[in-house]
Formats: structure tokens, C-alpha cells, sequence
DNA sequence: CTTAATGTTCCCCA
DNA sequence: TTGGGGAACATTAA
């Protein structure tokens, strides 16, 4: 569900509901959602007061008195504030008002004490310079899709959002980042920038059941020109969207605007 | 029954 | 060290 536009749409529900409140308990059942011990987890939040929610990348962090919860929704992760626990539920927070739930059918997702994975992220794709990406994309030699993709080199954008600033650009998803001209990358910069914020703004895209902290579905899915649309004619030329597999993911692009 | 799915990590090889 | 390829994790839906 979560790319960097979904997490922040999840943050900002989230963050008027969850600030000033206090954990009663919390509760864990997966080992893979919460890996090493899940009561000590339970016992560290339980009396701790939340004083922020904020996005690093893909992470949803939470602030407390003392210490941070972050969150990563992996594939199919979800926080519903006061919702119904299910099959797929494997946090609970009791609040001193309401309840939270984390739900991830796939358990690709983590819920964890500190923040330390969220610190080797790459720079927020809203807040870099052109001339900071132009001189990072310089230093690799990777394809753009699989660049685009590494969380370490830029964090928050994942399969769909990689796809999107590539036509928008009309790079080619194999083009090399080394290769690419000065016009070229100054053109992905500001495609990544304007589809990340135009995707905040219809608050995420909904391709399966994506939903904010309130149940909310997003719009943005209505707005892909690439993502999910193989066989469906570019929208500036006609051609057939074409797909194709890199670094295992679903890649989509026109051949036509979108040359090597 | 098979495949693909908004993600990340780990291992092997060049 | 960098990059490519593949497997793994668990579940659902087409």
C-alpha cells in the first residue's frame, strides 16, 4: 500500500489523533511484523506519551516521552484508529482515548523500538536540491528504475511513484544514471518532485485497498499515466503502454516517449 | 494451479 | 564498493 505520498497522507491523519495521547498497552502476535521479543516492546510503550508523528522516507515515526516507535507498512500495512481487530491484526494500542490498530495481511511490514533503519535512508525526494540529485545520480551507474527504487539513494519512492517520474520525465526505466544529461536529470528532479506532490494532494493512490488512518481511500490512482495501465494508449502519443521486469518489479512505460 | 501484488533484505557472482 | 539477479518472507486475488 505505502509509498512515500500514502505514508504522509497515513502521518497527517494520523498526527491530530494520536498527539498528546497515552498508551495505555499495546499488544503484538507476529513474529514477523514485531521480530525479537514482543512483550518487551509491549512493556516499553505501555505508559509512554506520544508527542509527535512524522514521515522519514517510508517510515512513519513516532515520537514519545521517551524514546521512538517507527512503523514501516511494508506491502499491505495499515494504522486504523478505532477499528475493528481482525484476522490480519498484529499490533493493538489501547489509547487513553480510542484505539489503534496495526493490520498487515502480508506481515511485510515492521513495527519497532528506535529508529534505527529509518537513519540510513537516502535524503527526502521533496527536500534535495537539483544540484545535490544531479551530483548524486552522477556518482552511480545503475539503471534509473532500480536507482529510483534504492532507499538509500533517494527514500520514499517505491514501484508506482518510480514509474510515474520516469514518464514524466520520459526517461527510459533501463536508461543509466550515469549517462544521463544535465537537462535530463534536472527534468527528473522536478517530475519526481510534482508527481510526489501531486499524489499527496489527491491523498495517495488507492491501486488495491490502501486506506489512511481513517479509512480514507485516495484518488491518485486515477492520474496514473504509466502505473497499471500496460496495453492502455500514452497518454501524449497513443502508443501502447509497455511493461516490462526490472530488479523483479512491474516496470511500465511508453516506447515512444520514453527512448534509451 | 499459476502469477503478480504500493517492499526490503540477504546471498551469490561479476 | 558497486551492480545485477534471484530467493525469501506471508497472503490474497485474478
Amino acid at each position: 500500500m505505502p509509498e512515500l505520498p500514502e505514508v504522509e497522507t497515513v502521518v497527517r491523519s494520523l498526527a491530530p489523533l494520536l498527539t498528546g495521547r497515552r498508551i495505555s498497552s499495546a499488544s503484538f502476535n507476529s513474529r514477523f511484523v514485531t521480530p525479537g521479543d514482543r512483550g518487551k516492546l509491549a512493556s516499553r510503550l505501555a505508559g509512554r506519551t506520544i508527542q509527535g508523528v512524522r514521515r522519514r522516507g517510508k517510515f512513519i515515526l513516532i515520537a514519545l516521552d521517551s524514546g521512538t516507535l517507527a512503523v514501516h507498512l511494508g506491502m499491505t500495512g495499515k494504522l486504523l484508529m478505532d477499528g475493528t481487530p481482525g484476522a490480519h491484526t498484529h499490533g493493538i494500542f489501547v489509547l487513553d482515548e480510542g484505539v489503534l490498530l496495526y493490520d498487515d495481511s502480508r506481515q511485510f511490514g515492521r513495527v519497532e523500538w528506535g529508529a534505527k533503519r529509518a537513519e540510513r535512508l537516502g535524503p527526502e525526494p521533496l527536500e534535495i536540491s537539483v544540484e545535490e540529485f544531479c551530483s548524486r545520480l552522477r556518482r552511480r551507474k545503475a539503471r534509473l528504475k532500480t536507482l529510483l527504487l534504492n532507499q538509500a539513494f533517494l527514500a520514499g519512492v517505491g514501484n508506482i511513484y518510480a514509474d510515474e517520474a520516469l514518464f514524466a520525465a520520459g526517461i527510459h526505466p533501463l536508461a543509466l544514471s550515469s549517462r544521463l544529461s544535465r537537462a535530463r536529470a534536472e527534468a527528473l528532479h522536478r517530475a519526481i518532485q510534482d508527481i510526489l506532490s501531486a499524489a499527496i494532494e489527491h491523498r495517495g493512490s488507492s491501486i488495491s485497498d490502501y486506506v489512511d488512518a481513517q479509512g480514507e481511500r485516495g484518488g491518485f490512482q486515477l492520474l496514473h499515466c504509466a502505473y497499471g495501465r500496460e496495453g492502455e494508449p500514452c497518454v501524449k502519443c497513443g502508443t501502447p503502454i509497455r511493461k516490462i521486469v526490472v530488479a523483479q518489479r512491474g516496470t511500465h512505460f511508453c516506447p515512444r516517449c520514453q527512448k534509451r
